[in-house]
DNA sequence: TCATATTTTGAGCATACACTCTAATTTGAG
DNA sequence: CTCAAATTAGAGTGTATGCTCAAAATATGA
């Protein structure tokens, strides 16, 4: 298994190509062809390197779907440290964050492993943020932070989704000020 | 133009197809082949009705899109209706509310005229939840007013979207909920 | 430099797709 | 009942897709 330079270097500009055009044009665009000449190499060359399209799709995707939630290792987190992390990944990582949102709606109903892995991972956010919560406000039970937790991330996923339809759209400064002034605070 | 009883009901069978086919498995599921053996009719009866499968498909899409601002004429809602509204549309129209939901976010980069018709749409819903808002709070301006309810859709459109990920989250007590307690009351 | 492993090529394959065409059947108004 | 119009069937077309393969080119360690 051990490997050339060549090989390593063509395998990430597939890798790259493939999230530059799920990101910027969606997983029906992204077919073989494209990929390829995105990245400057045959078929035979792909193929060579991953066992099947679907193999560098769900790489990427996962990467996405991780994305989603940086530094998950960190345990002192406030709530607005979280939230900020998100608007970061959703208006640095343009094209993770829309791969995001494609799979999490349009994936979840065809491929199951996708729609599985993107709930556990919402499951994961969703503890992080209610930990937080419990931090700053202790007088809430565990089920009223869970839902209000649960609004909040919508409230996130809505505003995200809402400048998927317009780049113009301020989502840093909505997502903040929504936080300030409402019950989540 | 005049046109035959067993046509029509043709015609009917092959959009209810295209309709449960996109709600329940996508836009890339939704294939020629699939539409004709659900509607049970053969490719020629197919293009004898549509001049091509688009066609049907952005029919449903543009049903769903309005569909998701339920009642249009209405004068005197509350906010407290509206969001009604809006939980009855996606728990009762489960199908065209995953086809809006799917189209928002993976059609709008694709087919540019359906996403221009998504943000009119969304523009509409945010001007007659804006209203209701300001009867209730007078004392809101415009823009605050704006913001907030640019916050709550965002909200409905999270929480929509994370019922679809789970269809037992338990999407019309969170919304109910949120919209009591919060900023939005 | 040589030998071997890796990578690249590009023509070509099978399949699935959207769509067409003509002949046959069915409809419904007069 | 008649007959033109509307509808249907289903084999068939062209094209795009994901993918294969054998041979050529290139890289690496000794």
């Amino acid at each position: 298994m051990a490997r050339y330079q060549a090989g390593l270097r063509t395998e990430a500009r597939i890798i790259e190509a493939t999230r530059a055009l799920l990101g910027e044009i969606g997983l029906e665009g992204t077919t073989l062809k494209a990929i390829c000449e995105r990245a400057r190499v045959r078929a035979g060359s792909f193929y060579n390197l991953f066992d099947s399209k679907e193999e560098v799709v769900l790489k990427v995707v996962r990467e996405a779907i991780t994305a989603v939630d940086p530094d998950p290792a960190g345990e002192t987190d406030t709530l607005e440290e979280l939230v900020g992390a998100y608007v970061a990944f959703v208006t640095g990582q343009t094209h993770l964050a829309r791969i995001y949102l494609q799979i999490a709606v349009a994936g979840a109903l065809s491929h199951d492993s996708v729609g599985r892995r993107v709930l556990r991972g919402h499951e994961a956010r969703v503890a992080r943020f209610r930990t937080a919560m419990l931090r700053e406000q202790t007088e809430l039970g565990h089920d009223e932070a869970t839902r209000r937790t649960e609004v909040l991330l919508a409230m996130l996923n809505g505003l995200a989704f809402r400048w998927t339809l317009e780049p113009d759209f301020a989502f840093a400064e909505h997502a903040r000020l929504a936080l300030e002034e409402s019950l989540f605070g």
